[in-house]
DNA sequence: CACAACTTAGTTGTGCACAATCAAAATGCC
DNA sequence: GGCATTTTGATTGTGCACAACTAAGTTGTG
């Protein structure tokens, strides 16, 4: 039983230290979205979609799949709320059939001024500067490629 | 519409960076482990339940929820999915009959072995140094603390 | 003792994630 | 043209997360 200092038994702990940190993380993060986005009656997954949208309007539901990594599985029911909510519509292509592209309506467009004040709350929460973000951001895109590279390897899709 | 370079309706992009990454970081884990634990018969979560029990066994619902931060609502459906797979107990204590201590079956002790080979992968796939590896989880604990903090302060729950 | 306040789990309902499957439409190849 | 293949999105089913609520048990106080 006192195996807590060994290599062996006790990385069955240690490896996964990062690994709990950033669902940790992930799930702090989320929570504070949902406080923050709750005037906005939006979840966060959501939140992202509408980023997606205003930076580019009028996104198949392929292209805002390939820009948040989220398949239809998720992103359908998720349109299916914002379109109820009345940001969004969601239109047959006339040219292809197969795609429905994604337009914001007058208030999807409207709701930007609302979430403008947002990131600054979540830059204060963080409490990192630029620099210290920056180079976080872009050790999570590492570690994102390297593990979805790896886990490829393994279970060959 | 030229607000791209600001800092005001611009940053609706960029200080979401951190955010996104983290939020693809965390999935892109939890596939692999999706994918490491297919043989096991366990999701992530309960994996991390079982890590919990591996280390103390015989804990109450209430002490693995403060663990891994989770509540009841979160544990019990998965702690019952464990049992019907036959790798827990569940009883009420006796001199407390609120709570309920969760036990490790023989089989539950026993996966202990099949699991050991996990953490090396999982390393083998992040592809960072031991010490990158501890700085990152340092920040990561940092990050959740402060942003926990800042919601409280904001939903003072 | 009586009873309010608190603690501990469980339940219900909503919304992701994701695997697996399906259907419809478009494309390619003969 | 005819037909297999591919593309695109939707559907179904499972399992988290989490808020809100409930139920049962315990504790503290007069």
């Amino acid at each position: 039983m006192t195996d807590q200092d060994h290599g062996e038994t006790g990385s069955l702990l240690l490896d996964d230290q990062l690994c709990f940190g950033l669902y940790s993380a992930s799930r702090a993060v989320t929570s504070l979205y949902r406080t923050l986005l709750e005037p906005l009656d939006l979840t966060y997954p959501q939140y992202l979609v509408m980023l997606a949208l205003w930076e580019h309007d009028k996104q198949q539901v392929k292209e805002l799949g390939a820009a948040l990594n989220l398949d239809s599985g998720t992103l359908s029911p998720l349109l299916k709320r914002l379109e109820k909510a009345g940001l969004v519509r969601r239109d047959r292509q006339a040219d292809d059939e197969r795609s429905v592209r994604i337009t914001l309506t007058e208030d999807g467009t409207a709701l930007r001024s609302k979430a403008e004040q947002i990131p600054s709350h979540i830059g204060a929460a963080m409490g990192f500067d630029n620099k210290t973000l920056g180079r976080m951001r872009a050790a999570m895109d590492q570690l994102t490629a390297s593990v979805n590279a790896y886990r490829e390897s393994f279970s060959p899709a």
